[in-house]
DNA sequence: ACTATTTCCTGGATGC
DNA sequence: TGCATCCAGGAAATAG
């Protein structure tokens, strides 16, 4: 359930709080490790090294981390005085990233020394600083790894030139809401914004992607950025317990026209809000407003 | 190369 | 109150 709006605004809240702070040791639970990357690499790309940003990349937190935590730091500068006009491509490109994918249920605490070990906590960092990032997620949907350049695996919507996004869906068949849901398409929607997204922009969310005219593409292009930058400025949708990384919930559930709606007045046209299933997910809409 | 369907997972809601 | 059943859904795996 957190999407884009959710990612960014945990990503901010997490780099305010634990930027330049190093981790110092890792745990990681046993089990039926919700891990893409084997845990030894998690553990060693990890220790010893200091978060200099966190940022959301798609639905991603990415913690980029830099050597600095230890004796290491003499070697890294010599490093970078040297060889950095060398040719190598980028002295950052080969810096360590820890990925965290919240799935439905994950949350990134940071804890204050002490506090207790809630349920279905599957990996702990022990900051310099006393403090704890803890990995908690009930449904295991969420998936630690690490990567050296780790990319969206499509397009960020808030970045994609109206051409660019156009192109997206030429020649596609499927649903233009599983188009939109489709992350090596956009990166970063989920199933609230795709919902929201088609309504504004009045497209039904069944429409075959490739049967949208050039202005159902432009008006929804309109819409995704609208609704994303509106969903971040509100800090998100607290829907089922969300909540950000200090603790706060986000405001933008009390926007949403369609989803979660289903049987209610349209805010448009007054008539009830339909729901179906397109392609296992519920897709909220009105079948008025949206052609 | 695509598209559609199934699977994973648990807490909360629903029904008897 | 208890117990079974269903549902939510991101993304990977599987099937067509």
């Amino acid at each position: 359930m957190p999407e884009l709006p959710e990612v960014e605004t945990i990503a901010r809240g997490l780099n305010s709080r634990v930027a330049g702070d190093v981790i110092e040791s890792v745990w990681l639970g046993t089990k039926p490790e919700p891990l893409k990357s084997p845990a030894a690499d998690i553990v060693t790309a990890l220790e010893s090294k200091r978060i200099s940003e966190v940022r959301r990349v798609g639905k991603h937190i990415v913690f980029d981390l830099e050597n600095g935590g230890r004796a290491s730091s003499t070697k890294k500068s010599r490093v970078e005085h040297k060889g950095a006009r060398a040719r190598t491509p980028a002295p950052t490109s080969d810096k360590a990233q820890w990925i965290v994918h919240l799935g439905m249920t994950g949350r990134m605490l940071v804890c204050p020394p002490g506090e207790k070990i809630e349920k279905h906590t599957h990996a702990v960092a022990k900051l310099s600083s006393g403090r704890e990032l803890r990995f908690v997620d009930p449904r295991r949907f969420g998936r630690l790894s690490v990567s050296h350049r780790f990319e969206a695996p499509g397009s960020e919507p808030l970045k994609v030139e109206l051409a660019g996004f156009v192109n997206l869906f030429h020649g596609r068949k499927t649903p233009i809401k599983s188009a939109l849901l489709n992350q090596k398409l956009l990166s970063g929607v989920g199933n609230i914004y795709a919902d929201e997204s088609l309504f504004r922009a009045r497209v039904r969310p069944r429409r075959r992607a490739a049967s949208l005219t050039r202005d159902d593409l432009s008006r929804l292009y309109r819409a995704v950025r609208e609704v994303l930058e509106e969903a971040i400025a509100l800090g998100g949708s607290s829907i089922s317990d969300y909540v950000d990384s200090d603790g706060e919930e986000g405001f933008f559930q009390l926007q949403h026209r369609v989803y979660g709606r289903e049987g209610e007045p349209c805010l448009v046209c007054r008539t009830p809000v339909k729901r179906v299933v397109i392609a296992g997910r519920s897709a909220h809409y009105c079948p008025k407003c949206q052609k």
